[in-house]
DNA sequence: GCCGTTTTCGGCCCGACTGTTTTCAGTCG
C-alpha cells in the first residue's frame, strides 16, 4: 500500500466522519495525518511492518493511529471506516464538493430524502424540496443547482500539474527502457492548458514498442482501455487519468507531435490553409495532393515553415491569431522560465506560511533568484493570523534586517492586504507606506453583484500604496469560478494607475487566466508571475506561472519581475502618479 | 484523534457572513 492510498483512505473517512458529526479535533487528527504520510519521504507501510521501527515517531501518528495503520496494511479498511460506510455511502463524499452544502446539511438530506449522490440532489432541487427543509431556502436551491453544474464541468479533468507530474514519471520510466529516441506529451499539457483532460505522449525509436507494453503492464495502470501496434491507452492511478502513448515512425514524429498537439482548432485551420496550398497535412506527414508525396513530417519545424509559417509555440495554438503572426513574422518572442530574476508573492510563518522569513530567502537564493518580495496576509484574514498595522510596521524593520545579514539576494518587504468588502485596503496607509510591495487580493465577499465588485477593485486601485492586483478573478481550477466584475474597465484603471496584475502561479489558480492576461496586456498593464508560496517547495510552481503568461502572449519585458534588480527596485518607487 | 505537559487532561484557529430565522446554525476561508 503506497502512502497516497493511505492518505487517500484517511481523508475519506474524515469526510464521512464529518458528515456523521463526530468531534472536529479527532477529524482534524485523521486529516493531519493522511497529510503528513502523503508528504513522506518513506513508504509508511515498509515502517508499519518493520519491527524495528515505530510509526509513532512520525509527528502527527500516536497510539490511535497507529494502529488504524497498521489495520490499513493488513486488510486495506479499516474499521472506524467501515462503520462509517455502513451509515453512509462512499457516493455522499462528493456532496461535499457543492458549494452552499456542508456535511451537516448533508446528513440531513440523506437521513431524510435519501439523497446519495450529485444527481439526487439535483433532483432535489429541481424538485423545489430543498427550500422545505429547515433552515433552507430558495437562494440556497439556485446555489446549490449552479454549483452543480460548475461541478459537473470539472468533472474528469485534472489541474496541470498533475498532468505535467504523471508525464514526467511515465516519460522517465520509458526513457530509462534504452532503444527510445525521444519521448514527449502532447495535447493540452503541451500547450499549457490549466486543466488536462487526458495524456498524450508520443515515442519514437526502436524501444517504442516496448513502451507501449510497460504502460499497460504498468503497477499503477488500472485499467487497459486499449493496446495495439501503435497506441496504448489506459486508466492510469487513483485518479484515473486517461494516457494514451503513441509509437511512432522517426519521419513522422513532427507531425503527430503538431497533429497531437492540437488544439483542434488551430489543426483546422493549418490544414485548410494546406489545401490551399496543394498540400494535405495528416498526423503522418505534410504530402502532395496530387501524387501524395511527402515534404515534411519530422519535425514540426519544418512542417510550419512549409506551409509559410514560423514555428509556434504549443501555447498559442489555439487559432487566436497565432497563425496570421506567425505568417507575417510578428509572433511575441514570450517570455521563458529563465527571464524570472525573483518571486513576488510568498508567505512565512508570520501567518500561515510553512517556513521562516530566512528559510524562504535562502531557498529562493539557491534557485538562482535576485531578489523576492514576503507577502504575508493583512489582519482581515485572521484564520491565517494576519498583520495588523504594528505587526506590518515591525516586519518591515525584521526585512531591512535580514538584508544586512549578507543574504545572496534581495528581500523586499511586502503584503498580500485584503481588499474589504467596500474596496479599501485593510492596513492603513501609514503603515503600508513602510513596505515596499504591497499586493491587494480579495479573499471575502466572492458573491457581490458584478457592479460592487467592479466598484471594489476601482476604489481599492485609489490606493497610494498599491503595486499588484493579486489572483484578481479569485478562480479555483475545478472548484470554484471566479467572481463577476467588469475586468475591461479594472485593467484600464490598473494600467493608468501602474499597477501590475499577478499571475498566481499556483496550480490550482492560475489567476489571471490567460485570456484575461491577453486583453490585460492589450490595455497596456504591466504583470507580476508569483507562486503565492507557502514553504520552500512551491517555489517550483512558477513554471506553470509562466505557461500561463505565454498563453497570455506576454513577453519578458511585461513582466515585472523579469527586471534586474535595480530596474525592479526604481521601477517599485516611481510608479506613474495618479 | 494528537500533543505536551514542569505529566494524564485540556487545548487544538475562529471571526464573519448568509440565509434563514425570530435568535442562530451552518458554511466558509
Amino acid at each position: 500500500m503506497e502512502n497516497k492510498e493511505i492518505a487517500q483512505l484517511l481523508h475519506e473517512t474524515a469526510d464521512l466522519m464529518e458528515v456523521a458529526g463526530e468531534d472536529g479535533f479527532r477529524i482534524r487528527s485523521y486529516r493531519n495525518a493522511a497529510a503528513v504520510i502523503a508528504s513522506y519521504p518513506e513508504r509508511v507501510a515498509d515502517i508499519v511492518c518493520n519491527p524495528e521501527r515505530k510509526v509513532t515517531d512520525i509527528a502527527g501518528i500516536g497510539k490511535g493511529l497507529a494502529a488504524v495503520l497498521a489495520e490499513i496494511c493488513e486488510r486495506g479498511s479499516f474499521d472506524r471506516r467501515d462503520q462509517m460506510l455502513a451509515k453512509y455511502p462512499a457516493s455522499a463524499l462528493e456532496l461535499l464538493k457543492i458549494q452552499g452544502l456542508g456535511p451537516k446539511s448533508i446528513a440531513l438530506l440523506y437521513e431524510h430524502h435519501g439523497v446519495r449522490n450529485v444527481d439526487d440532489l439535483e433532483r432535489l432541487c429541481q424538485e423545489r424540496k430543498l427550500r422545505e427543509m429547515p433552515r433552507m431556502g430558495a437562494k440556497l436551491e439556485e446555489k446549490v443547482l449552479r454549483s452543480i453544474e460548475a461541478y459537473r464541468k470539472s468533472a474528469g479533468r485534472f489541474l496541470m500539474s498533475f498532468g505535467r507530474r504523471t508525464a514526467d514519471e511515465l516519460m522517465a520510466e520509458f526513457q530509462s527502457l534504452g532503444g527510445i529516441e525521444k519521448v514527449e506529451a502532447a495535447g493540452s499539457l503541451r500547450r499549457g492548458r490549466e486543466t488536462i483532460g487526458d495524456l498524450d505522449l508520443l515515442v519514437t525509436g526502436p524501444g517504442a514498442a516496448e513502451a507501449l507494453g510497460r504502460l499497460v503492464k504498468h503497477p499503477k495502470a488500472q485499467e487497459v482501455l486499449g493496446q495495439g501496434v501503435n497506441k496504448a491507452s489506459v486508466t492510469f492511478g487513483l485518479e484515473r487519468l486517461q494516457v494514451d502513448v503513441r509509437a511512432l515512425s522517426h519521419e513522422s514524429f513532427g507531425a503527430a507531435m503538431q497533429y497531437f498537439t492540437g488544439s483542434k482548432e488551430h489543426n483546422v485551420a493549418l490544414r485548410t490553409n494546406a489545401i490551399k496550398q496543394g498540400l494535405t497535412l495528416n498526423e503522418y506527414g505534410l504530402f502532395t495532393l496530387e501524387g501524395n508525396e511527402r515534404v515534411a513530417g519530422a519535425s514540426e519545424e519544418e512542417l510550419y515553415e512549409r506551409l509559410g509559417y514560423a514555428w509556434i509555440p504549443p501555447e498559442l495554438r489555439e487559432n487566436c491569431g497565432e497563425l496570421e503572426a506567425a505568417q507575417s513574422g510578428t509572433l511575441p518572442r514570450l517570455v521563458e522560465a529563465g527571464d524570472i530574476r525573483g518571486d513576488l508573492h510568498m508567505h512565512t510563518t508570520e501567518t500561515d506560511g510553512r517556513a521562516t522569513l530566512r528559510e524562504m530567502a535562502e531557498a529562493a537564493a539557491a534557485l538562482g533568484y535576485e531578489y523576492i518580495a514576503i507577502t504575508d496576509h493583512s489582519k482581515a484574514l485572521a484564520m491565517a493570523n494576519g498583520l495588523d498595522e504594528r505587526r506590518v510596521v515591525e516586519f518591515a524593520g525584521k526585512v531591512r534586517e535580514l538584508n544586512r545579514g549578507g543574504l545572496p539576494l534581495h528581500v523586499f518587504s511586502g503584503l498580500e492586504c485584503d481588499i474589504l468588502r467596500d474596496g479599501s485596503l485593510d492596513i492603513a496607509e501609514e503603515a503600508l507606506a513602510e513596505l515596499d510591495l504591497v499586493i491587494g487580493s480579495v479573499h471575502s465577499h466572492f458573491n457581490l453583484e458584478g457592479q460592487e465588485m467592479t466598484d471594489r477593485f476601482l476604489r481599492a486601485l485609489e490606493a497610494p500604496s498599491l503595486r499588484v492586483i493579486g489572483h484578481a478573478t479569485g478562480r479555483l481550477l475545478l472548484q470554484r469560478e471566479g467572481y463577476p466584475f467588469d475586468f475591461e474597465r479594472v485593467a484600464g484603471k490598473a494600467a493608468e494607475r501602474g499597477v501590475a496584475f499577478e499571475i498566481n502561479a499556483s496550480p490550482e489558480r492560475l489567476d489571471l487566466p490567460s485570456h484575461l492576461a491577453r486583453a490585460a496586456k492589450r490595455k497596456g498593464c504591466r504583470f507580476a508571475i508569483s507562486t503565492d508560496a507557502h514553504r520552500p517547495s512551491h517555489f517550483q510552481n512558477m513554471r506553470f506561472g509562466v505557461i500561463t503568461a505565454r498563453r497570455g502572449w506576454l513577453e519578458a519585458a511585461d513582466i515585472l519581475n523579469t527586471r534586474p534588480l535595480g530596474e525592479f527596485a526604481s521601477g517599485l518607487k516611481s510608479r506613474k502618479p495618479a
